[in-house]
DNA sequence: TTCGTCATGTAATGGGTTACATGATTAC
DNA sequence: GTAATCATGTAACCCATTACATGACGAA
């Protein structure tokens, strides 16, 4: 997870980790932020798989003296790295319907394969799907003996999975229109 | 969280592990099913801990003649357990609000306290506010860069957070009404 | 002068997962 | 006969966390 969001990150462009971090937060809508004691680790590991290495930083003559400044250390992704993110992008199986996955997959689609997007939309709207359908019939069963709180907790959970059903079916119509804009461009 | 869950039910009813994950899927409204290779050893640890026991089963007669079938461990709350799940429900510090953490409490709601479930409740309530502001304002400072795909993941959880929040801003009102009838019940 | 932010890192721990092993029972 | 469900358990691993250590810079 973490790898896959750092990876997708310097892929637009080269970055040191303090500032990494900030981006990984917005990118998720604040949705989950990392701390530096797995993002450091991390991007240690990332090195020493050969995936990022630190790039040179450029004599930046308008820089200023970076005096006595803690030294920032700039990853850049190698090409082993872009091919290995490219394959993390392409990857359709269903760890990509993970609730967390799904979100970063998500916060790259402006870089995967069209036909990849639609793939991993489906199959998030199914995977919601069957859970929904999991809970519509555990709320049947224990409809009796639910207390008002566990009754709110279910319901809330259930109205949550149709509303990213619905969202996921807009985002799945409006790729599929698209595509087919994209595939008989003269018309 | 997993000692918590179980803690709780067999707060209601003693229960062999099997069937302890089954009610877990079911109290959580399908949002989370935890695997055997993590229930066994915490009612392993929560043995070795003194909070749960193994309840001598009754000699029931009406019971299959349980041939060769496996023999079902049947745990129960020791009166330490109790004490200590009692402790549990009354936790109102900020852990409570967590994702996960508040979904457990608000399944045993019915067993906590009036005072201390409006603490719970209205403790969540800031905290996906406060998360929700977070969003907004990332949302501000990057909306022009951010592509389609990327909007469209904040847009959808910043409706999430407004949703929970107008939920919680309900049962917090159901709640106080019911406080107030219970205060003064002679009205 | 103190607080917030910048900046990187380590050590210990936590809380789960998957995969595997075993084996009986019930339903088709 | 074969698949699903019941039932318990272990070992290896994963991916993150918290707490700690260190230190400079700018702003109030």
């Amino acid at each position: 997870m973490l790898e896959f969001a750092i990876l997708g990150l310097l892929a637009e462009t080269p970055m040191h980790g303090y500032e990494l971090r900030k981006r990984l937060g917005e990118l998720l809508g604040g949705l989950r932020a990392f701390s530096f004691g797995s993002l450091y680790p991390t991007l240690r590991r990332l090195e020493s798989k050969g995936l990022i290495a630190q790039s040179a930083p450029l004599p930046d003559v308008s820089a200023p003296p970076l005096s006595g400044r803690r030294a920032r250390i700039v990853y850049e992704l190698t090409p082993d790295g872009k091919e290995h993110f490219a394959g993390l992008l392409a990857d359709v199986s269903p760890t990509a319907y993970d609730d967390e996955q799904f979100g970063v997959h998500l916060a790259f689609f402006a870089k995967t394969r069209a036909d990849d997007r639609l793939r991993i939309l489906q199959g998030r709207r199914r995977r919601v799907e069957e859970r929904r359908e999991g809970m519509t019939t555990a709320l049947h069963r224990t409809a009796e003996r639910l207390d008002r709180y566990t009754r709110e907790l279910h319901e809330h959970g259930l109205e949550a999975a149709d509303r990213e059903v619905r969202w996921l079916t807009e985002l799945i119509e409006h790729e599929t229109t698209d595509q087919t804009a994209a595939e008989r461009p003269a018309h």
